[in-house]
DNA sequence: AATCATGTAACTAGTGATGTTACATGAAGG
DNA sequence: CCTTCATGTAACATCACTAGTTACATGATT
C-alpha cells in the first residue's frame, strides 16, 4: 500500500487549476482526482500556508495558484507538505549504544541518505512549469494520433 | 514512524551471531534487538528460507549463518525479506487515463525509480563482511580509547 | 436571508509492521 | 519415557498514519 499520496496528488490538482480558468472548487479537484473533497481541503491547504495557492469563500470561490509555475519545484512543494517521510525503511533506534547497531546504522544510513539526497534533488530541478509542458506534449500527441 | 526495520534488525542479528560461538536462540537475539522473541522467528524464518541461516530445536538450538558472509549483500537480505516497499511515497492510480496523472506519474515514478535503483545498487555493494569489518574497526577504536 | 464554499473538528476505515499469548512440534538429556 | 528447551505458527491486539466521512461553524456573494 502507498503511505502518501498527497504530493501526486497536488501536482495533479495544480496542473488541473493551472489548465482551468478562474478558481476551482474542492468539489471539482476532488472529481478530478477521484478524492474526497475535505480531503483535498486539507491537503491543499498545507499548500495556502506555504503561500503557493490562496483559498475563497463563497460564491465563485475556491482555489487558485499564487505562485510562479516556473518557481514551484516538486521539492518545494514537498516541503510545503512537511517533508514527510520518503522512506518506508529504517532503524529502530537512532543512537544506538551497540556497536553492532552503530555499524549497521552506519550501512544503512548512508545508503539511504545517498538516496534521499538524489530524490531531493530530482524533486528540486523539476517544475510545475516543466509539467505543465510534458502534458501539453502529451496533448498534442493524442490530438495528432486521432486528426 | 518507521514502517520497517526489518533489514536493520536481521543485519543487527547476523552480525551478533557471527561474533558469537554457536547458535543464538530467539530470545538472546530478542534482548539484542529489543524485540520480541517470536518477531524474530517471524523475520528470520524469512532468512532461513532463502537459505542464509538455519535453525535447530531443541536443546542448544538457536539459529545460526550458513551463509559466507563475504557474499551475503544488503540487497540480497533485501531480497529475503520479500523486497518490501522501499519509499512511503507514491500515487494512486497506476495507469491513469487522466492526461495530466501521466505526466505527474512519469515525473515521479522517474526521480523516485532513479532513486530506488541507487538505493539498490549501495545495498548490493556492501557485505556482511564489511559490517563485520566495520564493527571490528569500532571495537578496536573503543578499546584503544580506554587503555 | 439564502446559498455556496472554505475551515475544522471528530470519528471511522484500511494497511502493515510489531507485540503478545497460546499451543503444537521436534530434539536433547535425565 | 518424560521433562525441558527451542522453534513453528496461528490468532489477535497495538500503533502510526493517510484517507474517507459526517457535521457544523464561518465568511462571501447574490
Amino acid at each position: 500500500m502507498i503511505r502518501d499520496s498527497r504530493l501526486s496528488s497536488v501536482l495533479h490538482a495544480l496542473l488541473h487549476m493551472a489548465e482551468h480558468d478562474g478558481p476551482m472548487t474542492s468539489e471539482a479537484l476532488g472529481r478530478c482526482l477521484a478524492a474526497n473533497p475535505v480531503v483535498v481541503r486539507r491537503t491543499m491547504g498545507l499548500l495556502r500556508d506555504a503561500g503557493l495557492v490562496a483559498s475563497e469563500r463563497g460564491h465563485a470561490g475556491g482555489w487558485r495558484i499564487v505562485a510562479d509555475l516556473e518557481t514551484v519545484s516538486l521539492r518545494r512543494l514537498h516541503e510545503a507538505l512537511g517533508e514527510p517521510a520518503i522512506h518506508a525503511l529504517g532503524h529502530r533506534h537512532e543512537t544506538p549504544s551497540c556497536l553492532v547497531e552503530q555499524a549497521v546504522n552506519a550501512a544503512l544510513g548512508q545508503a539511504m541518505a545517498e538516496a534521499e539526497a538524489l530524490l531531493l534533488d530530482r524533486f528540486a530541478q523539476v517544475t510545475l512549469a516543466d509539467l505543465a509542458r510534458d502534458f501539453a506534449r502529451r496533448h498534442a500527441e493524442v490530438r495528432a494520433q486521432k486528426g
